[in-house]
DNA sequence: TAATTTACCTAACGATGTTAGCAAAGATAG
DNA sequence: CTATCTTTGCTAACATCGTTAGGTAAATTA
């Protein structure tokens, strides 16, 4: 029978429209301002209708921050297939978290804790980093011909991965004070190019 | 007359004690958890008698985050002194503030907003950012008898400061599958040297 | 039609930052 | 010494927050 399926329809209907909501409260007020009541407002029911969609609150923006991680990982599988040279795939990996950062600034502010209390508070971030799974193929594949130990290609990835997470997060928090954006959009390409010449 | 000096000795006290009773808080049970009661509770006086002192419970995080830059710029300025050569000067300086960072990892997450709402909301941040004028110093000492442009300076001080505070925020969000805390200041100490080399 | 499950709401609890308003103690002036 | 005024500190409240208990009315099933 339909009904069952109808209703199973409406409760994910009603889950997403919540995470949907949320995010647009967000993109409109920042994360410091979303609240329940705010979300439930919004969908127009009561409170106690997100408790049966959600947990809590944490469980919400752990949901939203993996959305987060699918969002980028989409983008880097695409260059994974795009750019079969690994020199060229890194580069446009490096390209592609910088641009998903400043594009979806809510989204990397929660995935990274950036001026917010943290969301899955250390869950998500081992199993679910993506990035620097994709930059670490990349490097190995430009590595690997080289005379190399496995100690000094995993310092690569993580000062790769390093000096891009701190560049975002400077400009982001506005530590820099570097105004223009293609400036330090700048800053990052001549890294990028001064790192990968001395792979 | 020595009342009003006595009362104004009283008044400072009550403020700096506020200030260290918050920070002893904070490194007890973490920023997310620190309140104004709390904080009342500890220096055995009534909620409101804080607001007399301070504007709002931001401006106590806002002083505290000065503490911490001031706490940080002494340990370079130690270092200015101690180490005339530029080279030396910079390996120093990065030195001192990872070790400052994981010495005093709520300082360092109030300073940059990590894992929390953020402070000063950059207010402090381009008033206030020692580090990078002390490395900038250094490199600029370093660079000054190549030929390098301008930006290209500026470029390079905002790529080694980056990779530092990426790495230290990586490391303490708990982003890095390294567990190791000697392994990751390897990475930093690799990544130094790369940097200098190249500089 | 009666029983049961589901969907949803009102109202509350405890904690938060913040403030109004009052009481008591201290300082000052006559 | 007394009367005024300022300072100091408190109680109690407000609005907001996350979260939950408990009830009502509708939808479904028997």
């Amino acid at each position: 029978m339909g009904i069952l399926e109808r209703k199973i329809r409406q409760k994910e209907n009603m889950r997403t429209n919540i995470l949907a909501v949320a995010l647009q409260l967000v993109k409109d007020e920042g994360w410091q301002s979303l609240s329940i009541r705010k979300i439930a407002d919004a969908i127009e029911y009561s409170v106690p209708v997100i408790y049966d969609h959600f947990e809590n609150k944490e469980a919400i923006l752990f949901e939203l921050s993996m959305d987060g991680f699918r969002l980028l990982e989409r983008t880097l599988e695409k260059n994974k297939r795009k750019y079969p040279d690994p020199q060229e795939r890194l580069r446009a990996h490096a390209e592609a978290y910088w641009n998903f950062a400043f594009k979806n600034p809510e989204y990397y502010q929660l995935m990274y804790g950036l001026g917010m209390t943290c969301s899955g508070a250390g869950k998500i971030k081992t199993e679910f980093n993506c990035f620097r799974d994709y930059i670490g193929e990349a490097i190995e594949g430009i590595v690997k011909n080289k005379k190399s130990s496995d100690d000094e290609t995993c310092f690569k990835i993580y000062a790769f991965w390093s000096v891009l997470h701190g560049l975002i997060s400077i400009v982001m928090m506005r530590c820099s004070d570097i105004d223009d954006s293609t400036m330090n959009k700048k800053v990052m390409d001549d890294t990028v190019n001064a790192f990968i010449n001395n792979l």
